[in-house]
DNA sequence: TTCTTTTCGTATCGAGTCGAAACCAATCAC
DNA sequence: GTGATTGGTTTCGACTCGATACGAAAAGAA
């Protein structure tokens, strides 16, 4: 019997800490008469950009199946929360778009009280947590897979302002909306050095 | 190393970093059949003393209801890595003990990596990112309730080395042998100045 | 052009989680 | 003793989850 007494001085552990305050923001989320994956699914779609706001995307980047993804939509969509849109180029694909009543339903999003939480730390202290946490996001990613994601301004495939004054994706070989040049995009990639 | 063009609003927001990382760590637990909610209860029962391994002190720690922390250990008592062993004295309270199975089983705790990935990072970093998420567990634990735990040995409760040596908990009435003092309990308060 | 193959999304299945509520038995307070 | 409280369990309906099968559209190869 090995207890794992590594110097208990008081001191929490990283991990621990983590891990409480996971789910700690996991019970938050069962409210409105959602769960935390109909939240999940709500903010990305209020998050992403219009080539990201579709079922494939929103299952990447939950790290769960179509299948899956799918039902939390059915759900979402039953509330009245979200609709689907036939994309008229790729029939296919179906766009998820955000209702008014989601919208207001985001206003009241229980993780705001994080962000309020966050707001009385010390801003360097911030900093320094955002450059660990970031490291370990890429860390972990490394050993496990998952979807990053990343806004436009900062993805290897954004160009520039166009003659016309429009962004432009060239992945998706299509203009980008300001608007959508600052969402996140499932396909983001990290920029080349001095690349575009 | 690329320049670092946070002036833009591709910063990433804490929140969003937090949250990520958690999506990260729960996809991680579905591994050796288990759910993230039976490792949380696995070590749970590892690290708690006696008093806590209860399926009330269980429900408090993980932020849910009696009825599923009760689910959740069927679940896990099924599979063979725990049991529940009647109180001799309050004959309503059932103790959750770890079996070795269960010990064997969470020797391989898919978060471990995560404690991996936190050795990669620098002390002062580490102890920064502590000291960040301890203030936010306090806070969002004062605004949306949820139990914190703690070791016996800085418990209010706590009363030192009895005239036989033991350990006491002066809110259970009771002795503490020294493995116990040092898990976690559900009773824990924080210490008043001075004491112990 | 016709085929295959791939991609995108949905439907279905079974096991199991979730919170809410009802429930029971033991214990406590008066 | 009576009544309230506490500790756990059970049941219920909605939902998640992965796996699988499915269908339609698109992309690629012949």
């Amino acid at each position: 019997m090995s207890t794992q007494d590594t110097e208990i001085s008081g001191k929490e552990s990283l991990s621990r800490l983590l891990d409480r305050l996971g789910r700690m923001a996991r019970g938050l989320q069962y409210c409105h008469g959602l769960n935390p994956a109909q939240w999940d699914s709500l903010r990305f779609v209020a998050q992403a950009n219009r080539f990201s706001r579709t079922p494939g995307a929103l299952a990447a980047f939950l790290g769960t199946t179509k299948g899956t993804a799918s039902q939390t939509l059915n759900a979402l969509e039953k509330k009245g929360y979200l609709s689907r849109v036939p994309d008229p180029d790729d029939k296919r694909v179906r766009h998820i778009e955000l209702t008014e009543k989601g919208a207001e339903l985001l206003a009241e999003d229980p993780l705001n009280c994080l962000d309020q939480a966050i707001g009385r730390l010390p801003d360097d202290m911030v900093d320094t947590m955002k450059e660990g946490l970031e490291r370990l996001c890429i860390n972990m990613q490394s050993r496990c897979g998952g979807q990053d994601m990343g806004i436009c301004t900062t993805c290897g495939h954004f160009q520039g302002p166009t003659d016309a004054g429009n962004m432009r994706c060239g992945y998706k070989q299509a203009d980008l909306s300001c608007e959508d040049a600052k969402r996140f995009c499932i396909n983001f990639e990290a920029a080349q050095t001095g690349d575009c």
